[in-house]
This record gives C-alpha cells, sequence and structure tokens, in this order.
RNA sequence: CGGGGUGUAGCUCAGCCUGGCAGAGCGCUACGUUCGGGACGUAGAGGCCACAGGUUCAAAUCCUGUCACCCCGACCA
C-alpha cells in the first residue's frame, strides 16, 4: 500500500476526548474516527488490525473443532420474553418494532438465538457434544461507554456456545475453549491472568474471566502472592479476621450521641470495629432486605443478590428506610420484624456486639446473634479487600485493577430449558443440554493490545496483528537508483506474502519517522540514495530499536526474522 | 442516575474575571527554497465562539435552560 494513495491523517497531538493511552494512540495514529460516545468508525488502516485479530480467534476457535455461523443481529423479542432476559437486562437492550409493530431487540449477546439455531439442529445424543461460534455486532445501551474502545456501545463480540449431554463432558468443552483463550492473547501480544468470577446476568456456575492487568481497568481483582489464587473482587473468597472470644454478657443500652458511623461508634465506646455489628439496608427485588454482618466488613453486593436470588440489587432509598422506620447510624436487628434478616456468620460467630439500638443516639452492647436476634438467612455476603487473608492459604490478597478481555462459563441448562435444546439420549429420554459460554470483546483486546505495545513514540504492533509487516520509508523516491529497488523490494515481499506500508509522500525525512513510529509496524525499511550507497535498506526493528544495513535482496528474510522474534 | 470537568478553525489551546473588529501554534492550499528525525519563506482558505432564550446601545464574554463529550462512582458481558 502506498501511503499516499492511503486514507489516512495521523494527529502531532491527541483529540483532548482520549485519556486512556490506547485511546489517544488510536486517534493519534488515525485507525478511528470517533461518532459517538461509544461508537466509533474504523479506517483502512485500523480495520486490517481488526480483521487479524479476528483472524487469530478464528483460527484459534476453529483449532478446537468449533464451528463458525452467523445469526442475525435482529431478534425476535419473543426469544428474550421465553429466557426472561428481555426483562433482566432492562434498559441495556436496543429495543425497536417493525413496521407492523412487532417487537425486535439488538442482540446484545446470544445465548437465546444461538440456542434457538441449536435447538433446530440438536435431536440426539449423537449429535452432541457440539461448539458454535460467531464474531458478530452486539448493542448495549451501557450506562456509560468509556475509555475509546474499552466500553462501547455497539462492538464486535467472538460468541462461542457448546452444548453437550452432560456437565462432565462440558468439562471438556470449557477446558477446549479456555485452552483456546490462553492462545489466543498470547499470540495477540496481550498479556492476561484468568481469575475466578461471578456469571452475572447471564447466570451459571463456574467461570472465569482473562484479565489483563492495568491500573486504567474497570475490574478490581484480588490476587494472592502466595498460592496464586485470582478472582474477581465480586467473586474472591477470603478468611475474615477471627472475632474475639468471651462469655456472653447481658444485653446493655447506652447512650452514643451523634455515633452514626462504625468507625466513630468503635471510638466512642473505645473498642475495635470487629467488636461491633453493621446493618445495611437493601432493597432487593422491590423487597426490603436488612443486611447484618460484624462491622468490620463491607458487604459484597453481588455476594448478596445471588444470596438472595435476586434480578435486581440497590441500597434502600431514604424514603423505604423512613418509612420502614430504620433508624439509619443506631440500626440493628434486634427487636427487627417486617423484613428479611440476612446476616454474614461473621456477625453470628462474635460475640458480646455493639449495634444499633434503633433509637437515634443509643446503641446495645453486648448484642448476641440467637438470643438478641435472629437472622432470616445466614450466608457469606463479606467484601474482599486489599490485605484480607487468602481463602486457601492465609498470604494477604493484593488489589490489582483490570480490563476484561474474554469470560469463559459453564451455563448449565439455563437457556436449553427455556428456549428448549433437548435431545434424545441412548434410553429414549429427551434431556436439555448442558451449555458453555464463551465470549471474547475484539475491540477491546484492540486497546489492549496497545495498552500493552507502545512507547512515547507511539505503537510497537506485535507481528501478529500488525496492519502491515514492514513500513519502508522512501526518501529521494523520484531518482532512478530508488524507484528501481523499490520495485525490487515490492516484488520480493510480494512473492513472499509480506504486506508493506510504503511512505512514497513528498514529506520530509522527520514527518516520516515519526509517523512510522507512531504507526509501530514492527519492521521499518528506510530506502534513499544514501541507504543505497552503503549497501541496501537500512532496517530498524521497532521494538528493539536496533538498526542495520541490510542488501535489497535479504529484506525479506529480516522482516520474517523480526516477526517471528515476536 | 449521582458527583466533577470541558465545549472558540481539522487538532491543541488563548481570549471570558473587567461586554466593544474572532486570535495563536500545528495542520490544509499555491509558489519557491530545503531534503535522514515533525525544515524555511511568501501568499491564501478555513468560525452560527455547542444550542436556545434572556439582560444590554452592544454578548464568545453576564444570566437561565438544554445538549454533547470526558473523568469518578453506581451499574453493566
Amino acid at each position: 500500500m502506498r501511503m499516499s494513495k492511503l486514507m489516512l491523517k495521523t494527529l502531532r497531538e491527541a483529540p483532548s476526548e482520549a485519556e486512556l493511552e490506547s485511546h489517544k494512540l488510536l486517534l493519534r495514529a488515525g485507525l478511528v474516527t470517533t461518532f459517538a460516545a461509544g461508537l466509533y468508525a474504523f479506517t483502512p488502516l485500523g480495520w486490517r488490525v481488526i480483521r487479524r485479530i479476528e483472524q487469530i480467534i478464528r483460527d484459534e476457535m476453529d483449532a478446537t473443532g468449533a464451528q463458525e455461523v452467523r445469526l442475525p443481529e435482529l431478534n425476535p423479542i419473543e426469544l428474550w420474553e421465553q429466557s426472561g432476559r428481555a426483562e433482566t437486562m432492562g434498559q441495556t437492550l436496543f429495543r425497536l418494532a417493525d413496521r407492523k409493530e412487532r417487537g425486535f431487540v439488538l442482540g446484545p449477546t446470544h445465548e437465546e438465538g444461538m440456542s434457538f439455531l441449536a435447538s433446530r439442529h440438536i435431536q440426539s445424543y449423537r449429535d452432541l457434544p457440539v461448539t458454535l461460534y460467531q464474531i458478530e455486532t452486539k448493542f448495549r445501551d451501557e450506562q456509560r461507554p468509556r475509555g475509546g474502545l474499552v466500553r462501547l456501545r455497539e462492538f464486535t463480540m467472538k460468541d462461542a456456545y457448546s452444548f453437550d449431554t452432560t456437565w462432565e463432558t462440558l468439562d471438556a468443552s470449557y477446558a477446549a475453549a479456555y485452552d483456546a483463550y490462553v492462545r489466543i492473547f498470547a499470540r495477540a501480544g496481550i498479556p492476561v491472568v484468568p481469575v475466578a468470577a461471578d456469571s452475572g446476568a447471564i447466570g451459571g456456575k463456574e467461570s472465569q474471566e482473562f484479565i489483563y492487568l492495568t491500573e486504567d481497568g474497570e475490574d478490581e481483582i484480588l490476587q494472592c502472592p502466595g498460592c496464586g489464587y485470582a478472582a474477581n473482587a465480586e467473586k474472591a473468597e477470603f478468611t475474615p479476621p477471627p472475632a474475639l472470644h468471651a462469655e456472653p454478657l447481658p444485653m446493655e443500652k447506652v447512650a452514643t450521641p451523634n455515633q452514626r458511623t462504625i468507625a466513630d461508634l468503635a471510638a466512642f465506646l473505645g473498642i475495635e470495629e470487629r467488636q461491633t455489628v453493621k446493618a445495611v439496608f437493601y432493597k432487593a427485588d422491590g423487597q426490603p432486605v436488612f443486611v447484618a454482618i460484624r462491622g468490620d466488613l463491607d458487604v459484597n453486593e453481588v455476594k448478596l443478590k445471588n444470596a438472595l436470588k435476586a434480578q435486581d440489587i440497590e441500597v434502600m432509598d431514604e424514603a423505604m428506610v423512613k418509612r420502614l422506620g430504620l433508624v439509619a447510624g443506631s440500626a440493628s436487628a434486634v427487636g427487627l420484624t417486617g423484613m428479611k434478616v440476612v446476616a454474614d456468620p461473621t456477625a453470628v460467630e462474635a460475640v458480646n456486639l455493639a449495634g444499633g439500638a434503633n433509637e437515634d443516639g443509643f446503641h446495645y452492647l453486648n448484642v448476641n446473634h440467637g438470643r438478641d436476634w435472629k437472622a432470616d438467612l445466614i450466608t457469606t455476603v463479606a467484601l474482599a479487600r486489599g490485605g484480607d487473608a487468602c481463602a486457601r492459604c492465609g498470604t494477604p490478597l493484593e488489589v490489582r485493577r483490570g480490563m476484561e478481555m474474554g469470560h469463559v462459563f459453564k451455563l448449565g441448562t439455563l437457556y436449553s430449558e427455556s428456549i428448549g435444546v433437548q435431545y434424545l439420549d441412548e434410553s429414549g429420554e429427551r434431556k436439555p443440554c448442558v451449555m458453555g459460554c464463551y465470549g471474547i470483546g475484539v475491540e477491546r483486546m484492540l486497546a489492549a493490545c496497545i495498552e500493552a505495545n507502545h512507547d512515547e513514540q507511539g505503537i510497537i504492533w506485535p507481528a501478529a496483528v500488525a496492519p502491515y509487516d514492514a513500513h519502508v520509508v522512501v526518501l529521494n523516491g523520484d531518482q532512478e537508483s530508488v524507484v528501481g529497488a523499490l520495485a525490487e523490494l515490492e516484488a520480493s515481499a510480494t512473492s513472499a506474502r509480506l504486506a508493506l506500508l510504503v511512505d512514497d509522500r513528498p514529506d520530509s525525512a522527520g514527518i516520516k519517522f515519526k509517523d512510522a513510529d507512531l504507526l509501530g509496524m514492527p519492521s521499518r525499511l528506510t530506502l534513499s540514495p544514501r541507504s543505497l550507497e552503503k549497501g541496501g535498506v537500512e532496517f530498524r526493528n521497532r521494538r528493539s530499536g536496533e538498526t542495520s544495513i541490510v542488501p535489497l535482496a535479504g529484506a525479506v528474510s529480516a522482516i520474517l526474522e523480526a516477526a517471528s522474534a515476536g
């Protein structure tokens, strides 16, 4: 490709809308054009990178035996009503109607669609297992798109779905997808760590996310430096600090003027925070829920939501608190009626805790579960934080942030039951398929790839995703010796199936070198009368900066060598 | 949806406080000189100062409202 013909405009300065390094470089290198928040166009150069990333994904999925298909992006809303997600996905779903007022959704993901497709083709256990995938646009009305390509409203997802007869064979399908993911991210030059995850709104059991660790990520990860355990904060298990042991004492009411927070209360009473019990009020699917947890801990809302089997959970609004007569700052489950009480085991096991007296300015001392109050549900809802002890080995957990690149999980029969993906087993019995689900965000991979591969000058593409294999800077391109050498170089590249980006513009050398650094092809070849005098082209490795003169005939092998080195 | 910030040329920004001709650098066009790390000269083109309303003799500037974009949070594969 000749740069004189390429529709590309690089920018010396990044537009002020960009904050993330990848976003700045995407705009400066002219790979994308902003349409609106979370909506981007790809330019010819940017689109080549997307296609290369997709091809890596396709290669590795195909290698596992997965089969590529194509679903409509416009889904009849009935499918979503069948699964219940027309309701539970809420406003994230883009909805529309046709001229006859039939309802549709723009697919935000395709469990329903893929299940429907499978249901039309799977009849017998002999048809299983099978894994289907597609690389297709998803639409989500996100509350806040962000970070350039990190969170989009319209984006490309590779979504794969496995259909098995049993949970045991699902393990193999899941493992195959997992292994493919490890290879995909490695090939694309994105370092990832697999972490245990919550399976979220889609439902399901075992689940892992592939996270690119970066301070700019939106996910919080807890990692154990001792045993390697890593989990999303919403899923992370830990061992809370032990409670103090004591013999139960009689409950006693004390005045605690203006002591509303746990920290205030503990300081006022001269005790540790773990000797108090904290009350938090939630609204779960509209119903009030009272959560009791030891004062030194916080509530993990995802764990709470799962424990309650709720679709939606939020902190109780003030109006509801007032209506129910709850005394914020002095609340406890002692004498509480009229709502469900959920207790973390820490609040149940500890004795002689200080807790609210349900009267402004008063607390009880020596509150004990079983004697003074009783939980309707005792379940772990404590949030893991940095420094908490790893549940497996006791080492303090470390907090990291990261970007979710991919997600694999064991779905089970949720969708095969609601959409009706069934097979006849050996004994002629009709059963739902056991499903797995595996997603990768393509644009987000591009963003992470740039985050992980750049310097102050610009992008440094891993060879496997670079839009062109090499960038040829032509200087004094009107001189005959250069014209001839360029033709030779292009011919040898073509026969070796290498794609060259040739800067044949009449600009100054400085501009061309700056653009070559910004655009980040792994190899740069400078072709000029001077280089020819020295015996060929000047070869420069973008990543290492190493420079050498190679003869024209050796240019292709130099490019290949640099590519194989990564 | 809550909190914070920003909207002036294609990009980065000044001007706004204290109302009075619409500005700079980069980029773009033409010509000339340069020609291995964002060169130089000359001449140009390019603006509904986000939008709407108000105050005023006069509004980019003051007031009110709306919208868009960015960041944090909530939420979300």
